[in-house]
DNA sequence: TATGATTCGGAGGGCCGTCTCCGTTTACCC
DNA sequence: GGGTAAACGGAGACGGCCCTCCGAATCATA
């Protein structure tokens, strides 16, 4: 971090309008535009970021530090399936209207894909999850990437931009409700996935990216 | 559509070849690649196709003949709420294994704002939901509309590359079981949308795209 | 097999985005 | 305020991709 305030002040709105650029135009939009944005040159965007991916990394990061944020209120819930209701409601919003976060995770893990995105939360999860599931209100055979998968899916729809979101609590109640352990519920068909298995998955061996 | 064989063959070729590139490397690939994939000079790529968007319109009208093959069983099924499952199975499963598929409908859709994809059986799934909800299977407050977001959510899994298809029919069970009417049901918070207003909301005013 | 029309191949012109370089400006410290 | 180190700005070199052009190759026809 530099002692000066203009450099600060620059790197603050390089992040800012990186993160609106990319949600607009896709993680590929021009960096001079970004520069552009920012109100400044083309080479003080280098300066603070060496390349593209240093800035996407840099996103990735603040994003993790959100997630960080939003963990005591999603684990401090009074029974598990509020956390699990919270879990799901949280997270898919928070990717719904970060429409550049899908983009900016993948392009992380193909940059290091020894490197797994919370692996930090994946105890705690587990643990809402059994809470709910002792509870009695969570479907037996859901796992914890499972949840994750439907936080995926949720997030999603912010492809249809922010008119969108309100729509979106619809597609959450359905998820919800599926998720909920009730008489005659479908038993989920071949076993869920370990977070690690299902991360070698769909990173180790996916569709090689485009070089760059 | 030509009458010589070579040439017939190398359009088949280099649709084949867009398809699987643009699952692997997305929608903007370079074209020489396709050009070197499908063991063709560059010229004839654009012999076939005069620009990117005309290749990918191509592709978008035989993933259309392929939905139009797939409407006679969903419709054909024996009960309403068969239909339904059908319908979210069938689309969903065909967009999860063509990764190429969503950017191929959204750049349709930039080129041609007015056209709406799919606007002829949009009675027909209206049908399929007033049917099944007529048997007391569906839950009564879902919208066709609805079921069509819940088959890009679905659709949407396809990131994950081929290997998670069959893990894939876990979330296809929580969603359906979402779907059916039982006690206890959460009702659906804001009203659903009819398809033309969904499709002003997600297109007309959506965020711009990169100019091309 | 000969002929003519059609298609092919791939080198290269032009454009656009990335990133560097260095003269100019700004902020911090005394 | 003066001095110095750090940051800024933007012109332009560079590279990659799109698309054209035309001589070479291939196909249909007789």
């Amino acid at each position: 971090m530099s002692s000066r305030r203009d450099a600060r002040r620059n790197h603050e709105r390089l992040l800012r309008e990186a993160r609106r650029l990319f949600a607009e135009r896709g993680i590929d939009a021009p960096l001079d535009e970004l520069a552009a944005r920012a109100g400044v040159g083309a080479g003080t965007v280098y300066r603070h970021f060496p390349n593209r991916d240093a800035l996407v990394r840099e996103i990735y990061d603040t994003a993790v530090a959100e997630l960080h944020d939003l963990a005591p209120e999603i684990l401090g819930a009074e029974t598990g399936w509020r956390s699990v209701e919270l879990y799901v409601e949280r997270l898919g919003a928070w990717v719904a209207d970060s429409p550049y976060l899908p983009a900016v995770m993948r392009r992380v893990a193909e940059l290091d894909p020894t490197h797994r995105p919370g692996v930090e939360f994946e105890p705690l999860v587990e643990g809402l999850i059994a809470r709910a599931q002792a509870e009695g209100a969570l479907r037996a055979d859901v796992t914890a990437v499972d949840l994750g998968i439907l936080v995926d899916m949720l997030g999603s729809l912010g492809q249809y931009g922010g008119e969108y979101l309100p729509f979106w609590r619809r597609q959450l109640t359905i998820v919800l409700d599926g998720l909920r352990a009730r008489p005659g519920t479908t038993p989920m068909p071949v076993p869920g996935q370990a977070f690690a298995a299902f991360h070698d998955m769909s990173h180790a061996k996916g569709p090689k990216p485009a070089p760059r």
